[in-house]
DNA sequence: CGTTAACTTGATAGCATTCAACTAGCGTGG
DNA sequence: CCACGCTAGTTGAATGCTATCAAGTTAACG
């Protein structure tokens, strides 16, 4: 069902498995015949990951970048004391790696939320890629900026916003996002993310999680579902998350509703 | 005093305004005679800001970058409810809003700490700098995403330590940072950051700040000294502060201690 | 239908905030 | 030259948000 949201509706008959990259870039850029190709033909491998499994850990040195194809992951880092802060989640389409073009070790992790297949591409490949399609280079650092501009929000969410706040900022984010790719439709969205998964992400304890959850169904935001958002004041969200989407520089007209 | 940190030592007599950047730059890669002259014949604009104001505002529209050459300035935003959260410092040699580059739109502000001086490139140059220069493209490519892992790191600092060690980890950072562009050496660092900027660089109350900047100075991490911060026990400070330099991506030996 | 992971609930503890007042340092001006 | 005034830093008391601990409940899955 979800699978429609992938089909390409815009390049023709075949779409290739590097399509979710594709897609992504064109929410950026408006991509030639051209450079689709380019993209598509990329050599790669498929790869697929149980759940709770790392892509990509802390102090490697890749020689690969992966493009999400199927499923979900997040960045997270482990601190001393057992600690976890997840830094971000991606879905298909995003280069969750995309640094490791430019830096050698890898300073935090890469890791599956639910069971995922990514394809993986060698650097040189890319590298190639870009120097050959400064257009395609462009859109890919400037998806590293967008990455950076959620990392501050982020920062600033968990910082300076309390566990209300913090956890309508994120449904939010989560939302549009998804949204934008085709991801949720009608203020739903599956979500794939533990409670414990959501107080890494925002700085708090599951507990508190759990309670301020609470909080937001009773307040009638959010409703009730496993595994699924579903949400039910768009606007009253926003407000308690102070959700501004600037930071997430998309497109005009692809900002829902 | 300081100043003798800036004199070009390796470019020969003149140096020129620019030369922050193009030290900077030569902390990632070795920059060859003709990149050095295309750097420092970029024509820019020298602006003189005072104390705490802003040099860019969140929803500006930049037609230029700014290259840090004296001073200090940090990246922030405004929540609303009159919080404020501190994404990052910048030092001379910093190009603070190179994201401007890629996104049109500011989501964050930059503002001066102290009485700084910068230089305005227009977009339009740099670009042709980076299509001319792709080494030097990739040198700030990889600069913006030191940026990113930094504000992760931040984002973990704040997310997940205690106040204890999230000044502890802040510290070492920007000791580690000044150090290695010789704005500080012998465990001295000049820090025009006063405690409310710590504060809300850290997600932290002033007060709480206060406490315990106290508190390292009673373990004998640092030392009392207005507007300077010496470092009296490196190693406990990292310990404390639970600081690993990996994020940081600096090249091997410019790791201090 | 048993087993495990995820979620929920209640009670207690604690780190950090807020409020309010006070001190120190510093530049300006009488 | 010292008072004034402002900013930055300091201190104490009270509150509160969130964590922790421990136990129970639900849901998912083979």
């Amino acid at each position: 069902m979800s699978l429609v949201a992938f089909r390409d509706d815009s390049s023709g008959p075949s779409g290739g498995p590097l399509h979710p990259l594709i897609r992504k870039l064109e929410t950026i850029i408006e991509l030639t015949a051209e450079e689709k190709t380019a993209i598509g033909d990329l050599p790669f491998a498929l790869r697929t990951y149980p759940a709770d499994s790392d892509i990509v850990r802390e102090h490697d040195r890749p020689t690969h970048c992966v493009v999400m194809l199927e499923g979900m992951a997040c960045r997270y880092k482990l601190l001393p004391g057992g600690k976890r802060q997840i830094f971000s989640f991606h879905i298909p389409g995003d280069m969750p790696d995309a640094q490791s073009l430019h830096l050698d070790v890898m300073d935090h992790s890469l890791a599956t939320l639910v069971p995922t297949q990514v394809a993986t591409i060698h650097h040189d490949v890319i590298r190639h890629l870009l120097r050959t399609n400064p257009r395609i280079a462009d859109a890919i650092w400037r998806e590293t900026l967008i990455d950076a501009a959620i990392f501050r929000e982020w920062m600033a969410n968990v910082g300076r916003r309390e566990a209300h706040a913090r956890i309508a900022h994120l449904l939010c984010e989560l939302y549009t996002k998804m949204r934008a790719v085709g991801l949720a439709r009608d203020s739903r969205l599956e979500l794939p993310i533990t409670q414990e998964e959501l107080a890494d992400a925002t700085g708090l304890s599951t507990v508190h999680v759990n309670r301020t959850l609470q909080q937001l169904r009773a307040e009638k935001l959010i409703g009730q579902a496993a595994r699924k958002v579903i949400i039910q004041d768009w606007q009253g969200l926003q407000r308690a998350g102070q959700f501004d989407p600037t930071y997430l520089h998309m497109r005009r007209g692809s900002v829902s509703d």
